[in-house]
DNA sequence: ATGCCTCAGCTCCTGAGA
């Protein structure tokens, strides 16, 4: 089984390269975020011909994420229940006995802001229900824009970057919590090199000097962990014209 | 350097992203 998750900063304007994506990588699950678009402009047909099927949440300009199958996606579920959020950040699903949830984490902007205690606010609630989720579901994937560095191999320039937005203590400390809840970073359970990152500055030629992070990330729960066999990050698409500023991550499980 | 790109939208500037 594979699954892949990727950011793309607008499902219209990247709707070719993702199926293009696809048909060179025809993973089981894509998890998609930052689609901005709402649900009746989702281009469901196009991925239907691709043959995948496709739960999604929309919300105009901002946020949307959806998940993308060849297997029916079952009991699916929109945001965080329990946490009330009119952002569309959030979906999940069993598919192929695999309880998948897709995710894009708020950016947060600076820390000490308003939007940063909303993005410390949304982790607690998200590992809250985690916690259950992995009660009831012992095989369980969280993947997607996590908008958060676990430490300074994440990071291009971790001098220059301490305590910035993606790179704080307070948000470190909620990505490990939410490890302590019995997730694996699938990404570093494999042999990876140096300067690995997931999204480029769009400025500054970020991309070509390899000024990047690693933030979009794929957890795996403990019951997982012995089936999975690879997981790398795909730069092909960010040497696209009008790229995503971030590169899919790929998982293999057995 | 409160910028540099890119995207959406009550679109020719602004807010947000990261």
């Amino acid at each position: 089984m594979k699954l892949a998750t990727w950011n793309v900063n607008s499902l219209t304007v990247r709707l070719p390269q993702v199926l293009d994506w696809l048909a060179t990588n025809p993973v089981d699950v894509l998890a998609l975020q930052e689609l901005k678009l709402t649900d009746d402009k989702f281009p469901f047909d196009a991925l239907a011909r691709a043959g995948y099927l496709a739960q999604c949440f929309g919300q105009k300009t901002y946020n949307g994420v959806a998940l993308l199958s060849r297997a029916p996606a079952l009991d699916v579920v929109r945001n965080i229940p329990g946490f009330a959020d009119d952002m569309a950040r959030v979906i999940s699903a069993t598919i192929d006995g695999v309880r998948v949830i897709g995710a894009y984490f708020p950016n947060g902007q600076e820390p000490g802001s308003e939007k940063f205690d909303y993005k410390l606010n949304w982790l607690k609630g998200l590992r809250d229900w985690v916690r259950e989720e992995l009660k009831a579901h012992p095989k369980l994937v969280l993947m997607g824009d996590y908008n958060i560095t676990f430490d300074d191999a994440d990071v291009w320039d971790p001098a220059g970057l301490k305590d910035t937005i993606h790179c704080t203590d307070e948000e470190r400390y909620e990505l490990r919590a939410l490890i302590a809840l019995g997730l694996h970073d699938a990404y570093r359970l494999f042999k990876q090199a140096d300067k690995s990152y997931s999204w480029w500055d769009y400025r500054d030629f970020g991309f070509r000097r390899n000024r990047g992070l690693r933030i979009d990330h794929i957890l795996i729960s403990d019951a997982l962990k012995p089936m999975a066999t690879a997981c790398v990050i795909d730069k092909t698409p960010r040497k696209n014209e009008r790229p995503s500023d971030h590169a899919p991550v790929l998982l293999e499980l057995l």
